[in-house]
DNA sequence: ACTGAAATACGTTCAAG
DNA sequence: CTTGAACGTATTTCAGT
């Protein structure tokens, strides 16, 4: 369920290089290629590790019209509610809920403005939504360019 | 330069998992594994493939207290000063500019809320910067639990 | 540009410390 | 919990098509 040190250094191996061989990390921790497994398979079994996966370009993933908008519903939301049905729609990536004046965030990832319209009109109609608020992304100034 | 369908669909299974192997790969999308080899390679130097990663929970991350600041300045914004000055401020992760009433969204994410105050605190401190307007995360309703 | 084979390196398991 | 050896499998290179 915890993780130590070793644990960590381990870790920020993986984040770097998601297909570093158990020898590279060993070599680099100081462990034989069987314990870091050891390690590692404990750490994807207790939920620590969540998967492993490749940065794609997003111009070639093709999703790259991008918005962030804001919830702002009628009356007493159950957010399990909210996740069933912003979940169900297509290009919506992700959703929280917030502090102040909106309930929830979405952020949404199309192919093209079109799409990313669709896609808004969609949760727009979606019941308990009264209104919302969008700020479509013209550059990415920074940061990752998204998993998934 | 570019992709065609056979290496998207080895983008897709590298996506799912950035750790399949390549004689797995060769074997769903009917290629010998030097072949795949080949393809990925070039898409790795073509920079298509931006890197291999591993998801991890963020709370073991240490980092799962998460804002959306909204950053409203004065006068005209160069993107390449505000990419400058907001990089380099510890905890914000991401940055866009974006349309609608605001000029830019950074996405802080700390450890703990009076960290994430402090990074609040810099963000409002960049020159330029005239007010801010932040959602802080209370609880993500689905998505990936972000790449860093 | 893909295949197939050969050499090298790695992953995986397990007995033992 | 780690090691080290043994076995199976994957990666990598290269000659050939």
């Amino acid at each position: 369920m915890s993780v130590d040190d070793l644990d960590r250094r381990i870790l920020g191996i993986l984040r770097a290089d998601g297909r570093a061989s158990f020898a590279q990390i060993g070599d680099d921790v100081g462990l034989s290629p069987s314990a870091v497994k050891r390690r590692v398979d404990r750490m994807v079994a207790d939920g620590v590790i969540q998967g492993f996966t490749t940065l794609i370009d997003p111009e070639i993933e093709g999703r790259s019209t991008e918005a962030y908008v804001e919830l702002f519903c009628r009356g007493t939301v159950a957010p399990a509610e909210l996740t069933r049905i912003l979940s169900q729609i297509a290009d919506v990536d992700e959703a929280f809920t917030v502090t102040g004046s909106a309930d929830a965030i979405v952020r949404i990832r199309a192919q093209s403005p079109p799409a990313l319209e669709v896609a808004l009109e969609k949760v727009r109609l979606a019941p308990q939504v009264d209104s919302t608020r969008s700020a479509i992304v013209l550059s990415r100034l920074f940061g990752p360019h998204s998993a998934q």
